[in-house]
DNA sequence: ACGTTATGCAAGTGACTGCTTGCCTGTCAA
DNA sequence: TTGACAGGCAAGCAGTCACTTGCATAACGT
């Protein structure tokens, strides 16, 4: 349904936001990587299995997209939810 | 302690979001108010007590404040800590 | 003073969530 | 073809969450 509660609900976990940093700073890593990152740069020990399931979270909300090449899967943010997301309250007059 | 993680956590509920949407139409209700309000406009049949803790949560994010008058109390809402947080992943370059 | 109104506090419950565990599929190199 | 590598699927478990239930506090009208 890739609603606009899925959206929150992947944002409501720290981890999940973390991974969109690394996202950020480095676009289109595969699992492994994200793994090996979150692990040395964020001092995150989460397992493979559960960054998968983060990822397939995150892929649900619209806020991931993945690119399959061979046995590699590549994640690529996409912050194109974000923006209606918040603007939702802060706009008091007519856009 | 009023972290970021406390701002997404109260985002992440829909009634929550709901209630946000209510003190953005009509800001300064009581309790009562939104609870009525939120029966009769958007449907919800949300107890006192769960919209009371639903308020709760809200304030602590610092998302709403509130000003006591007698037995009244008074709840605004407050869309200052909403900026930075989905800004952090939509500033690529210097803003 | 007494009852009503508006709100607060706290324990208990069912559902959901994040994580683990174990096994399986598909891809590449030798 | 064999083994290693990247990822997927699904059941189970512990912690959290939203909600209820019951009682308590405080302010106001009469």
């Amino acid at each position: 349904m890739r609603g606009v509660g899925d959206v929150f609900k992947a944002l409501a976990d720290p981890t999940r936001r973390t991974i969109l940093d690394e996202l950020t700073d480095r676009d289109g890593q595969t699992l492994f990587e994200i793994c090996a990152r979150l692990a040395s740069k964020h001092g995150l020990g989460s397992s493979r299995q559960a960054i998968s399931q983060h990822l397939d979270l995150l892929e649900a909300a619209g806020l991931v997209e993945t690119r399959r090449e061979g046995r590699y899967k590549f994640h690529y943010i996409n912050t194109t939810p974000l923006e209606p997301i918040v603007r939702r309250w802060l706009t008091k007059g007519p856009t």
